[in-house]
DNA sequence: TGTGGTGAGATCGTATATCATTTCGTACAC
DNA sequence: GTGTACGAAATGATATACGATCTCACCACA
């Protein structure tokens, strides 16, 4: 056995997180060109194990790639943040409502204590740390979630918006205070036990909410026509 | 410009497609070992293209890799069946009703027509044909949701259940006959233009029930603890 | 001035070769 | 008889090499 015996990434693993990192932290920027060679050079390997991790990265839906032309970050369209919401409301707000049985006192006192921090955030507002603190209040609600390709598909979600400079709340700012509003009304829900389809539906508009919010600020025109909200409990015929 | 300008399919895209067609007919069984000699010399080219092709199906779920020991199909897990239609239930409950709204009349006769297929079959039972005509009628009803996200996801679902053997109706017989109905009752609600919400529900607890009679079918005794139906109407506190 | 061809450079696609790791059989010791 | 250790074979991981394809700039010609 080596000296380090738990060292030995291999390449291709090491490709895959240095570019998905950059990727999220937008040091490559949607549209951003990869070329092999060059980030197999940075890295001091070959290409081999460069195109593999695009290869992962693409089937994940964070590159674009094109025979005998080279792969993109993806997400040049700017309906790829409605599209990525819509997708996360749906799936993130399932695992919220099937992960809340199994949270603890204590996973909610954290997630509790998250959004407080969040709520401070809003004094001295810094984006960066607010959707940081987000990310991290709404992990603990939908970590416990028994369902492993469920919670894979919210991590990718999250992923591809870290991968959107948009993502960040800063263009929102008027929401952010409503969010924290939302979020307490989630954990109280989660308290009180409440029904799943309910905090499901919950949990699936405060994300059409901020997705709304967004498309209004960007738009400039708040539009009503844009009913994304659903309701679990609204009358059938 | 070659003699054959629809030609030249990537050596990558040749793997990948034998691959992943293998393990959805069945040629492939969960559990099997991808040995990666094998299949390029199977192919005639060489190992390079055929690891970028176990990426990406490994990054779709299809196939596990481990490092320095190979990949193999994915699946040997019994809940793998379990999570998935959990999962597609979510995910193509909302297709179905996303989509609802862009289906033409011409589409729902589609659809009828294939449902009447359907019942045909449970005649002369044949559950091979009655699993693709299933996804068929399915296809019709999500095929025009507009997020592609979406889309790509619950096309995920079906490729998975695809290589789950168990995934074909043979094992649940008596389940056929209620699927016609379910199918039908759908169908009713997109051409009375149905709430969203009451729709997907319908479309998600099809198919939860669809899991639910599999796992007592498959436990012999029926589990009424294991209630996966969900009820969008149901009271609120 | 505009348009089309052409060639060089850049980049991708794949094969072959070599090194590293795992696995498995066999033999030896207890 | 059982367990362990050693080694060979199989397989995966990566590097290098070369041919194929695309991009783009430049130049000839209308």
């Amino acid at each position: 056995m080596a000296l380090s015996p738990v060292a030995a990434p291999s390449k291709s693993q090491l490709a895959y997180d240095f570019v998905k990192a950059r990727i999220e932290n937008s040091s490559y920027t949607p549209g951003y060109r990869l070329v092999l060679g060059a980030i197999a050079s940075e890295l001091g390997v070959s290409v081999v194990p460069v195109r593999e991790a695009i290869r992962r990265l693409e089937a994940e839906g964070l590159v674009q790639f094109e025979r005998n032309v080279g792969a993109q970050v993806a997400m040049a369209d700017p309906r790829e943040y409605h599209v990525t919401m819509q997708s996360l409301s749906v799936i993130e707000g399932w695992a919220t409502a099937a992960s809340a049985p199994f949270m603890t006192a204590d996973d909610l006192a954290r997630a509790r204590a998250i959004n407080d921090q969040l709520a401070e955030t809003l004094q001295h507002f810094d984006p960066v740390a607010f959707t940081r603190l987000n990310l991290d209040f709404h992990s603990v609600l939908f970590e416990h979630c028994p369902n492993p390709h469920i919670l894979d598909l919210v991590d990718r979600g999250w992923a591809r918006l870290r991968a959107l400079r948009e993502s960040t709340f800063s263009f929102v700012p008027g929401r952010a205070r409503e969010s924290v509003a939302e979020h307490a009304h989630i954990l109280d829900l989660i308290e009180s036990k409440a029904d799943a389809v309910e905090l499901e539906f919950a949990a699936r508009n405060h994300r059409l909410t901020t997705l709304d919010a967004f498309l209004a600020h960007e738009n400039a025109r708040p539009r009503t026509e844009h009913p994304n909200q659903l309701h679990p409990s609204q009358e059938t015929p």
